[in-house]
DNA sequence: ACCCAGGCGGGCG
DNA sequence: CGCCCGCATGGG
């Protein structure tokens, strides 16, 4: 399909739990991913996206999965014109052009940023690489002569069996107790799977009661799970970079720059945090 | 060897 | 509240 103000090597680079579980199979042109009990392939050429599934997927489901995922109904014309505001902001947009935020899956996105905390990117993506091996179900396509094994993304329903030790095993370290105890509360309600439908305040407030799950990782999972693109999530690289760029290099508080995004980049403030992170990681 | 990483919870003033 | 501290682990 013709898709505009698409990159799809800067939207899986930029480390979003699309990327988190990403390996060899990804390159610059195209990611594999995990979706449910099948794999989807996709490709950019030019302006062309082309994908394909391995697995019970009809073509309507898939299109509709792989628009979602990649954020494809955005409209990436007037997110820019909303958050270029200031010369900064526009050189990070012209460098990154075409990188959306993507929609994953809530629960998936709920372990993924669990895991995050104190951490760092290589180590977040083998832990989690880690749990889905040992965890996830597996599954096998045939295509012709090509024959493709994949594991789904372990249910919260499977980590919450397994002990604390059990899981500090596979490298989660302290935030092994999150996992149990997150996965425990997300299995035994089903109340999370429709905290899409709330507004994003009342979303974040829910998500928070979770042990393990502050300021910072609710706005992630609101942004990448939920698709709520007014979540700006706080880390060390965003605070850095909005104290340099916007306060002179003073230091502020999480609550200010929480009021600073909010009032400068609005609905949209998730695009603001995704490019700003993307170009703070890689100057 | 040493430092730090997409923070968080708990404890303190 | 607002700030400060410890925290498992492994890559640079």
């Amino acid at each position: 399909m013709r898709v505009g103000e698409f990159d799809i090597a800067h939207t899986v680079e930029s480390a979003q739990p699309l990327t988190f579980f990403g390996d060899e199979r990804n390159d610059r042109k195209g990611i594999t991913y995990a979706y449910k009990n099948s794999v989807i392939e996709v490709a950019q050429n030019g302006g062309s996206v082309e994908y394909r599934a391995y697995g019970p997927l009809d073509a309507d489901t898939l299109r509709k999965e792989v628009r979602a995922r990649f954020g494809l109904d955005d409209n990436m014309r007037a997110i820019y014109r909303s958050i270029g505001t200031d010369a900064f902001m526009k050189s990070a947009i012209k460098k990154y052009r075409g990188m959306r935020i993507t929609r994953n899956d809530p629960w998936e996105t709920t372990l993924c940023f669990v895991i995050s905390q104190f951490n760092n990117v290589k180590r977040i993506r083998g832990i989690v690489q880690r749990l889905i091996a040992a965890y996830g179900e597996e599954h096998v396509f045939s295509a012709g002569d090509v024959k493709l094994t994949f594991r789904s993304f372990p249910t919260a329903e499977e980590i919450s069996k397994r002990s604390v030790s059990d899981l500090m095993s596979h490298g989660a370290g302290f935030r092994a107790k999150y996992i149990k105890s997150v996965a425990r509360e997300w299995s035994s309600e089903n109340a999370f799977g429709k905290l899409g439908k709330k507004e994003y305040a009342k979303a974040k407030e829910e998500l928070m009661v979770l042990d393990g799950v502050g300021d910072k990782v609710a706005d992630c999972i609101l942004l990448f799970g939920y698709g709520k693109l007014e979540a700006f999530p706080i880390d060390t690289w965003i605070q850095r970079i909005v104290e340099r760029t916007y306060f002179n290099g003073r230091k502020q508080n999480v609550k200010r720059i929480h009021e600073f995004a909010e009032e400068r980049w609005g609905a949209y403030a998730g695009y603001a945090q995704q490019y700003l992170f993307h170009f703070a990681r890689n100057e």
